[in-house]
DNA sequence: CCCCTGACAGGCG
DNA sequence: ACGCCTGCCAGGG
């Protein structure tokens, strides 16, 4: 295992971190920037890491933030001027490309 | 070492 | 548009 380096979390860590104000961004995005094989290792990296990312800038590709979180980040998000369109964030106009 | 879980994504019905 | 299944990688029991 150990696939991934503490490189690539840095990686994550920093495009999470480029992801300016008012704007989104998907697992899969960041983990295809990261150059990691899977959107879950994000996810992950995440979970495991709680440091002072904007962890609420980052969604799914379908929009929507995980349950549990959803609340919050909706919140925090609209808080940066990211509306969501029944509870669902619109990609096409807050993605951020990196 | 096997099995389950998890901040995911894409395909299919 | 929604739910289920599969592929993906890593960690914990």
């Amino acid at each position: 295992m150990a696939a991934i380096t503490d490189e690539q979390v840095e990686t994550v860590r920093a495009l999470v971190a480029s992801i300016p104000t008012g704007a989104v961004a998907t697992y899969g995005d960041i983990a295809d920037a990261a150059g990691l094989s899977s959107a879950r290792i994000v996810g992950w990296i995440m979970r495991t890491d709680s440091s002072d990312l904007p962890w609420h800038r980052v969604i799914t590709a379908s929009g929507k933030p995980a349950p549990h979180l959803a609340t919050r980040q909706l919140e925090l998000l609209r808080s940066e001027g990211v509306l969501a369109a029944d509870g669902r964030i619109v990609l096409r106009e807050y993605r951020h490309s990196f």
